[in-house]
DNA sequence: CTGAAAGCGCTAACAT
DNA sequence: ATGTTAGCGCTTTCAG
């Protein structure tokens, strides 16, 4: 493969030469930059990636590292990510840690190893994991999820505000022993959903009752299990707030399988807009998140942090917007 | 960062030394070994992967170019390559083509630039995009979609075959104006999936009415159209073969708003088994595509292939499963 | 404006 | 078994 030196020997010009031509260093004689850009063409030249970033000490390719790549709320972050970076010529490596603390910790390695400029990261788990890469210097900003210490850029959705609306709304549409299915305790979206739709039922002046709530992976097998057990009790709920659209898959189906109907015999809003929700007999009322401008806003903050690493952490903190279907009207 | 020379310092050894522990060279005495691990630790030293491969002159990097993140099926091959590659403890960084030659090429650049160690691609409009690769002998595996020179290691399933299968399905459940909604001419996968249903048809001895053949994009907002259109002929359809899932998705909301029901009014087969098929009113055929198989499968060639470049190259086809549920059932 | 030369951090001969 | 050293391809002083 042609090098730096196969280029400059062609053109009849220094290496030295060569790299400022091809870097646009506006210094150099236009005639010889010609030769260079033709001699190069010539050789089929393309520059070598690990050279120039061990010269330079730095690369211009940033990490994304998200819990679920088959889950649409993620993959619509990686393209807000992408879409951003690829405009100032980042290229984005995505990995996908399944929501499993040694293959986010490994991903973290490499992505020290590999020396990229910085990382986006939806953190699962213990947040030590990601000061591996703070004990570095490596800006990191994070997504969908704080990091315990604040002391780091964040995108965040108001989640707890948000599912504090959807429950107000089941409340409004008259459903009266309001359930919640969410995912694992410590993950801060779970707790926060679950938080809003309890916040929710004490601003209806009603006991949040724990008995109609459950937690479950944030996975299609967990909620469908949690809402058998949830309607194998007496007090069966007629409203259910979904923290996911994994787990709606699996809330519905139970459902489905239990003989209930949406919207007339149990009220259901789940969080994550689906291409799917208008298709269902009783389309589905979702908690729509933005997760593109999300991952837009994560790759902006995590350029001015590359930028400029003395800058305060910042959180930005987007909304969700409520769109009512037919899954939670009674009528 | 500690480098190499720091712990090289503080173990009280040379830089070869370390080198040689911390990459198992058996040839080490143990007790050296100890040192070296110990003063890595206490240093927190990363190797630095730039100065590896440059050295090295390879990574240990794939390259996965999807035309879709956003599409379950391309996700899930990812998943299937990913989980090849980590095992033998390579990354690999995903790239989203987004069906657009441009794209492609800007990847597959920076693919060659950071010499990764091989490519897998799903590959998007004209071959000549990926001859930049084989130019450079950058191992090259398709996936989903075959190369124009058969000069390549293939993963493929038998779409043709698959569409056929589907179509003979619904002449068997009575429906009599079957019409099929295929992706973009070019598109190996869109082609042969056409093929599969005009063989079918022939099979059955019946004609296939070209008016009962729509193409679009693969998305949703191209396939509602194409819908719309068939169902303003006067020879509308009562049975449907739908190229893929997104595009399910339009022709669905289509046939909704038409006041169409599935199976009953329309048989309906998709490409692509989703999670939500089962969720309809009337649930979805589909045809599924063993897709993390495929990732799987191409990661593994891709694998001995950059072990041993002079393999002859092979093609490996997969088969497809007919799920039948209610939407391709009269009753 | 251009060239010569040093050196980024690592590994692999080669020498001991 | 360990150390010495050259050099991967590039960028960037430093001279001229």
């Amino acid at each position: 493969m042609a090098t730096i030196s196969d280029v400059a020997t062609k053109a009849g010009v220094s290496t030295a030469t060569v790299s400022r031509a091809l870097n646009g260093v506006s210094s150099v004689d236009p005639e010889l930059v010609a030769r260079v850009v033709n001699a190069a063409r010539t050789l089929g030249y393309q520059p070598n990636g690990p050279a120039r970033s061990l010269r330079r000490q730095e690369t211009a390719v940033l990490a994304l590292i998200i819990s679920d790549v088959e889950n649409p709320f993620f993959t619509a972050i990686a393209r807000g990510v992408e879409d951003v970076a690829q405009a100032v010529g980042y290229s984005v490596v995505l990995c996908n840690s399944d929501e499993d603390t040694g293959k986010e910790r490994r991903y973290l390695d490499v992505a020290i190893q590999e020396r990229v400029a910085g990382v986006i990261i939806s953190p699962t788990g213990t947040p030590s994991n990601v000061d591996v890469l703070r004990d570095r210097g490596t800006p990191v900003v994070a997504v969908d999820r704080p990091l315990a210490e604040r002391s780091c850029d964040c995108v965040l959705v108001d989640t707890r505000d948000a599912a504090r609306h959807a429950t107000g709304h089941l409340i409004e549409e008259g459903y009266q022993r309001i359930g919640c299915i969410t995912g694992p305790a410590g993950v801060p979206t779970a707790d926060d959903r679950l938080a809003g739709y309890r916040e929710a039922l004490r601003a209806a002046g009603r006991d949040a009752d724990a008995r109609l709530v459950r937690r479950a992976e944030y996975r299609a097998a967990g909620a469908n299990k949690a809402t058998h057990e949830l309607y194998q009790e007496h007090n069966r709920p007629d409203g259910l707030l979904v923290a996911n659209s994994a787990m709606a898959i699996g809330v519905l189906e139970a459902l489905a399988s239990i003989g209930l109907r949406l919207g007339s015999d149990v009220g259901v809003v789940a969080f994550d807009d689906v291409p799917w929700a208008t298709l269902l007999d009783r389309p589905l009322s979702v908690v729509a998140q933005p997760a593109y401008d999300m991952g837009g806003a994560a790759a902006n903050l995590l350029l001015e942090r590359i930028a400029d690493s003395d800058r305060a952490p910042t959180t930005t903190t987007l909304n969700a917007r409520l769109i009512e279907r037919a899954s939670s009207t009674r009528l």
